[in-house]
DNA sequence: CGGAATCCCTAACGATACTG
DNA sequence: CAGTATCGTTAGGGATTCCG
């Protein structure tokens, strides 16, 4: 399997880290990452306030955070228009859309698997011998 | 393009959530679950400390932590000896050995856009715009 | 409108012991 | 060996207010 070849490589090629994927992992899923850029790609460039309106229960202080770090990884694009009152729209970039293929495989991982987490944590939970 | 296809038509069934693969995200990249599932898949099954000398800079308390919520997802397998002295052996899951395509996937999303990132980050803080 | 500034608070992590 | 217990710390996030 391909998907095992890479993964072995990976690793084996880098001893000195634990982990390869830890600076993506950073990068993609740290907090509040996901659902921005999911925002993002399924409705479109839009502005501050719709991205606030969208992504429940995120105040505007974090939400600047998240948009700032993003903007700096070069994930998304910030278009700032001087006029009264300012108007900003944010846009997923090149390298954010390609993002995309990946998201997807982890939605279709969520769509197979998802469940039978939930039935290993009920298994767990009820388990009398813990 | 399959990925598009596959983003687009999960969030159109699920207007109620902001973001369809937010619950993946926290059970498969919450905080040092990456590490332990990856030296897990390349080392095979192993011990407690073995699992401490390689994840590195990991407290044997935070260890135990995500251990026992991986376990409780499902993702790993944990196995007591009861010998003198214990013995505790974990490994990866069928289920948690079914994430080794969507890490296969990182790792190469990694290889050729990380440098994309890092030049990106590096334009941003040089920009004198800022 | 799109934030910045301020204050507060707690959940999580780290370090250091200690035990069956 | 494989953890638990306890304590201390801190970075991150929430709530609120204010500004160009």
């Amino acid at each position: 399997m391909a998907g095992e070849a890479t993964w072995a490589a990976s690793a084996a090629t880098d001893p000195e880290l634990a982990c390869p994927v830890a600076p993506v992992v950073d990068i993609v899923f740290s907090r509040w990452t996901t659902p921005i850029l999911w925002t993002l790609h399924t409705h479109g460039r839009q502005r501050f306030v719709e991205l606030q309106r969208r992504i429940d229960r995120i105040t505007p202080k974090v939400l600047t955070q998240r948009l700032r770090q993003l903007e700096r990884d070069g994930l998304i694009v910030r278009t700032y228009h001087p006029e009264v009152p300012p108007r900003v729209e944010y846009e997923i970039s090149e390298l954010g859309r390609s993002l995309a293929p990946l998201f997807a495989h982890l939605a279709e991982w969520s769509a197979e698997h998802l469940d039978e987490v939930e039935r290993a944590r009920n298994d767990y939970d009820t388990d009398p011998a813990r």
